[in-house]
RNA sequence: GCCACUUUAGCUCAGCUGGUAGAGCAACUGAUUUGUAAUCAGUAGGUCGUUGGUUCGAUUCCGACAAGUGGCUCCA
């Protein structure tokens, strides 16, 4: 016999060579019924596998996050059995769960398939679930592996096997399809009930653009139907607060095929966006000591070569314009700009810090697959700045500018995000990264203390570093799930030596300063295309393109709404008068989906005593006030930038 | 850049197996002068993304290109 402990502390005894099936049997057929897989001691296992000693055990099912990814991944083998029914000798590589479904990358001998087929593949899926075949897990020496797969003629489950050894090796059979895989799965494919193969893509085998490219296929399911109509409905909602849908039904910007891919054009609306935040941060950088510059957009290449951007960032860049015998470079970052300003004139420790900050225009070339509404562009407003400091200076630099994204990330209600310190990668100094291996670690240990000693939690991720140093770059998804950097703290302990940039000391030396490059505010560009999806279009009084819409219930009451429009107008409110010839609800149904925070009705009553008949967007009338209350009301509504709700 | 899909009026979308296109909203005109989420009527608007090909004939079938979308790679 051997002790079972349950989450609860509860101890049972059963027989050695129990399953976690066995036990919820033990407790109810309808629990046993749910059960996808266990955790035991602490591990995710197939629930049919046999416990022989004692053990803390967890009965997982949909509602644990093991338990979906359990399920997702036998799902994942599902279709893969599906697949192989139908086009025989397909060769498979690697079938993970994720977030939200699962994907399998094979390789299908250079067939190409399309959404019929998914519907097919979803088909059969479907029949082989009804069979309810069971996941059997087996445990299989490497050399016999090996001759399965050389059978087989699959080479990449041969390349999976050459870094596995003998005792870690398991095969999983349900029904007629047999995978290298270690596990869990959920007991049996009767449980998978409701299926949606979602897209086809193709995706590079390991990951590398320069290997073969497989076929993907991803895919969703769930243990009814009423869940995946829940999901796909779900799925309809995000799409209708995606920044593409509000910018264009806003009056945001604009894109054309005559000007080019990923070139934004703002239109009077999203300028007004674009005004409010530069003042914002104008304001805010100003009280924190920054002075403003501007500088041109384009550059010579020698400045480039000097900067590191030639050798690590040129794929990045637009090719140069050939003039007078130079090349010039569109600009793909302002630092280097920035650093001649430094350099314009000689600099002492009493210049430090030294903050230049400019909203700088930038162009990148990145490849059209990648381009995505306003979140990827080919040209882009950085609100950026550069801190030149001493070592001793930037501990307390870089948390001020920490704390600055906090200041703003309060403003605007973003609660949703995850700080992420970006490494380098040993591997690929000298190529995207410039080749100071001590340097890389002493100024990522510096970040690491700064973010430590500050209390700001954070993750570390190799391998994202940018060029000229580590950096703390501020994580979002978009509705659709996808993610992005929305702001960026970063390091630089490269580029002022290469500008030979230098500040004299108290002792009368000579030193370079450190850089820190930062844009809390992102871009104009992704942090709008976030905004929009952060607030469903429903933006903040003091963001709102038209703030107030007065809606005159006849043209009786035109003129009246016209002296009100130039008092508000006078005090700088955005304000607008419907003086179109329709009813009210119809005034009122078009303000309110054009998203505007505030309408004002104005019928005999409200003219009679000077007065407002207000509503708020999204909460319907708010009752009727004078108009210089309501003046002074939404006057510090935005003064304050207060976020609404 | 690569894989898949999409592209019809300003917007959202119909248009079965090839016989040169339709709706709603928006726009314009007129009537109505309106009290808290769509007043009524009329008018105008499209070489069906571009370009080759197949065909007596292409919005429809095939190819190329462009842009967009979902991924991969890459990134603020």
């Amino acid at each position: 016999m051997i002790n079972v402990t349950f989450p609860d502390g509860a101890v049972r005894q059963y027989e050695a060579g129990v399953s976690a099936l066995d036990v919820a049997k033990s407790i109810s057929e309808g629990l046993a019924r749910k059960v996808l897989a266990a955790s035991v001691n602490g591990q995710v296992w197939d629930a049919t596998r046999p416990i022989n000693e004692d053990a803390t055990l967890k009965l997982l099912t949909w509602d644990d996050t093991d338990g979906k990814s359990t399920f997702w991944h036998s799902s994942a083998h599902l279709m893969a059995e599906a697949v192989e029914t139908m086009f025989p000798g397909v060769k498979f590589w690697v079938g993970p769960a994720i977030d939200r479904g699962f994907y399998y990358d094979m390789d299908l001998g250079g067939k190409q398939i399309g959404e019929d087929d998914l519907k097919a593949l979803e088909k059969k899926m479907n029949e082989l679930a009804k069979q309810n075949n069971a996941y059997q897990r087996k445990e299989i020496a490497k050399a016999e592996a090996i001759k399965y797969f050389e059978e087989k003629g699959d080479e990449y489950k041969l390349d999976l096997l050459q870094n596995l050894n003998d005792g870690e090796i398991t095969f999983y059979t349900q029904g007629q399809f047999t995978d290298l895989c270690r596990g869990p799965h959920i007991p049996t494919t009767g449980s998978i009930k409701a299926i949606k193969l979602m897209s086809i893509a193709g995706a590079y085998w390991k990951g590398d653009e320069k290997n073969k490219q497989l076929t993907r296929i991803y895919g969703i399911t769930f243990p009814n139907q009423k869940e995946l109509d829940e999901y796909l409905l779900m799925l309809e909602e995000a799409k209708k607060r995606d920044h593409r849908k509000l910018g264009k039904e806003l009056s945001i910007y604009t894109m054309d095929d005559d000007v080019g891919q990923g070139l934004i054009m703002w239109l009077p609306n999203g300028t007004i966006i674009i005004e409010e935040l530069e003042k914002l941060a104008k304001e805010t950088e100003a009280e924190a000591g920054y002075k403003r510059v501007v500088t041109p957009h384009i550059a010579k290449e020698s400045m480039y070569l000097t900067s590191g951007h030639l050798p690590y960032y040129a794929d990045s860049m637009y090719p140069p314009m050939e003039l007078e015998g130079e090349k010039y470079y569109l600009r793909s970052m302002n630092c280097p700009h920035h650093h001649k300003i430094f350099a314009a004139e000689p600099k002492s420790y009493r210049d430090l810090p030294y903050r230049v900050a400019e909203y700088g225009t930038v162009y990148r070339y990145e490849q059209s697959g990648e381009l995505f509404g306003l979140m990827r562009v080919r040209c882009l407003h950085m609100n950026d700045a550069h801190i030149y400091c001493t070592k001793e200076q930037f501990a307390a630099e870089f948390k001020a500018v920490n704390d600055m994204y906090l200041k703003y990330f309060k403003i605007f209600g973003i609660d949703k995000y995850v700080m992420r310190l970006s490494l380098h990668s040993k591997e690929k100094l000298g190529v995207k990264y410039v080749n100071e291996p001590e340097l890389w670690l002493e100024t990522e240990a510096l970040v690491r203390d700064v973010m430590t000693e500050a209390g700001i939690p954070f993750i570390e991720v190799q391998d994202e570093a940018a060029f000229y140093g580590p950096k703390i770059d501020v994580q979002i998804w978009s509705v659709i799930g996808r993610e992005f950097t929305l702001a960026t703290n970063q390091v630089d302990f490269s580029q002022g030596r290469s500008f030979k940039l230098q500040y004299t000391t108290q002792d009368n030396t000579s030193e370079t300063p450190l850089i820190i490059h930062r844009a809390p505010l992102g871009t104009h560009e992704r942090f709008i295309g976030f905004l929009l999806e952060h607030y469903a279009g429903k933006l903040p009084v003091w963001l709102a393109p038209l703030q107030v819409k007065i809606l005159p219930i006849s043209e009786k009451f035109i003129p009246y709404c016209q002296e009100v429009q130039r008092q508000l107008r006078k005090a700088g409110v955005r304000v607008e008068v419907d003086e179109r010839n329709e009813k009210i609800g119809k005034k009122i149904r078009e303000a309110e989906l054009g998203k505007v925070p505030y309408m004002a009705v104005v019928g005999e009553r409200e003219m009679a005593e000077n007065k407002l008949g207000l509503r708020r967007q999204g909460k319907g009338d708010i009752g009727a006030q004078a108009v210089d209350e309501f003046l002074n009301m939404i006057l510090e509504e935005i003064r304050e930038r207060k976020s609404g709700e």
